[in-house]
DNA sequence: CATCACCCCGGAAACGTTTCCAGGATGATC
DNA sequence: GATCATCCTGGAAACGTTTCCGGGGTGATG
């Protein structure tokens, strides 16, 4: 317990100096080198260890930033995480983590929030936008990175998740397959709007030339509402592929498979999007259209780290691509094996 | 930008009253229901949102509690913040999410570091373990909750990984295997030595009767680590059942299994530890001991919550017991399907 | 020898909030 | 009508730090 009760006051004055100087010798500059040793020492021998609210009250800065999704269950969101806490501690940053909750509204009461000051900037990755959550950012006091859909006027790294599907499906096509169910999460959320725009583009393409091609919508991007969603796709029959819009809802869908006695990816080929874990060691190796989760984690990380150093540069927007990961489950001969 | 700007003594300007009255009537008691209204007003007309640095200077708390472990990413620590979360969040207290590192050092570290007072409490799951840390965490200057083994006048929340290895062993006897073999991680973590001395005293028991027992070491708790060991393991053959340290280790041996031409249950069962989501969701669904993460994380936050709240209770041990949950890893008939 | 520049130190203010303390007004009780 | 308790309000201090500002000392230059 006495470690965490020395002051600066208690430093200075056992050094027998003033507390402007012990300020400096430690942290500023412009102190003598006799200063420092002697304020060192002092600090030393008390244990002393800067109080962070007192130096953040008045510098103005908390050394803090906050990471908020809707579900820090979810792989994606994990990855990210991992990734925005590598950038920012060697930075002396902490990240806190919050969540949006599943509605705008619990989204953007967050962001005002930050007019608490608990944080020097957030990267939030929110699930459904609106123009109220838009103004909200806009307003808010810190810097804040969207991982998304950009938006107007605000720093954001983004992906092509529409063209991530044309990947997949292009994939499906080139491998024979010919008759493809899509099973997509909720429409309105960003994701889920975005890749259905993408499997319709995708699907109304010259190159698709008129297939098949149906929709099944899941309640959720998890791996029961896939497996549900599954099922309802399956029991219809005559498909040959489905793509999914997430690693999980296509954990679901090769279960749902599974259940009426289809193989994959011998009857099915099955894609997934986000390239997660899970479905790396997922049996069959699960092909996925990765997003860059961690490098986007990075990149929000990176942007924020930029702002709350500067003040007003240019709006960024950064984006990542995303490129096919082709393991088993859609393997063209079913003896391969996945790369690595 | 205009909603951080506001203070509370501008507040108290506008509503002509006095600073002291201004806080009361936003936050403590004692003031008249007119002095009330006519704060808040003032208050709601400028956007005014209490500065989280000014009052936690003020009431020595931070309202910020810390969760350190030594890897995110790693299923078991994501379940466990999740549960912290949702224990915290509603009480108003935000999450620091801190990295241990790997070794015992960086953990005492990072022990230390609460001195500099950003945080009312940590929850830490440390990786190993070491006199120097158990004396770090009794001299720490805010409430310290471990989860993991319980060390003397620490709280903690610990359960016994030893017999849960146990409920491992007993079950694969129990469907009629015989050959075992154990894939473990690192011994001088505290996890890697619990479990080998469960899995060391599960075969020296009288039930066993001298069966068969080898074990094999992974580099780390992971599927690729897991992969490699289960590949030397398997290699000398001769087994009919492995237990896992781990449900990412359970994931590698069984597709190690997979690469020799071994059926999983068939001819060779696995278990795994952890009862991860990663664990439900695989083929064959894998069977796992829980050591309740969720719950213990849920423990762990309650502990530091009332610690935080009041003073000096005697030190809170908290366990959680082990139990198996079996899926078709171990499945007796190939046929049988997962429950739930 | 005087002037100047430079470097380093100490005093003091400021960041925004909560809470202690004392005083004034009001209502109730005797 | 006087005393007392009660309730509410305002002034002021305090939390721990950084940084502005002025002053004194030292060395160098004219």
């Amino acid at each position: 317990m006495s470690s965490s009760r020395a002051t600066l006051i208690q430093v200075a004055e056992r050094a027998g100096v003033s507390l402007a100087s012990t300020s400096r010798a430690l942290h500023g500059t412009g102190a003598s080198p006799a200063m420092v040793e002697r304020v060192r020492a002092a600090a030393a021998e008390l244990g002393y260890s800067p109080d962070a609210t007192g130096r953040s009250l008045r510098m103005k800065r908390t050394f803090q930033v906050a990471f908020a999704v809707a579900d820090i269950g979810n792989p994606v969101y994990v990855e990210m995480l991992t990734a925005i806490h590598e950038v920012l501690a060697p930075h002396g940053y902490r990240v806190v983590v919050m969540s949006t909750g599943q509605t705008v509204a619990s989204t953007v009461d967050l962001v005002r929030s930050l007019g608490s000051g608990f944080v020097d900037g957030l990267v939030v990755s929110p699930l459904r936008t609106d123009d109220t959550l838009v103004e909200a950012i806009r307003q808010a006091p810190v810097p804040v990175v969207v991982i998304g859909r950009p938006l107007d006027g605000i720093d954001s790294v983004s992906t092509d998740s529409a063209a991530g599907i044309g990947l997949a499906v292009a994939h499906l096509l080139e491998i024979g397959r010919r008759r493809l169910g899509f099973v997509n999460g909720p429409l309105d959320t960003t994701p889920g709007a975005a890749r259905q725009r993408g499997f319709d583009a995708a699907t109304a393409d010259p190159a698709f030339a008129g297939e098949h091609a149906e929709t099944e919508r899941a309640d959720d991007f998890t791996v029961t509402a896939g497996l549900e969603a599954g099922r309802r796709l399956l029991a219809r029959g005559g498909l040959d592929a489905v793509v999914a819009a997430n690693d999980l809802l296509a954990i679901g869908v090769i279960r749902a498979a599974g259940e009426l006695g289809l193989t994959v990816p011998g009857d099915l080929a099955v894609t997934g999007m986000d390239d997660t874990e899970i479905g790396k060691v997922f049996r069959p190796g699960l092909t996925s259209v990765s997003l860059g989760s961690a490098e986007r984690g990075r990149l929000a990380a990176l942007l924020v780290l930029d702002r709350v150093g500067d003040g007003a540069e240019p709006v960024q927007q950064a984006a990542v691509g995303p490129h096919l990961v082709v393991r088993e489950s859609t393997a063209v001969a079913s003896k391969e094996k996945s790369a690595r």
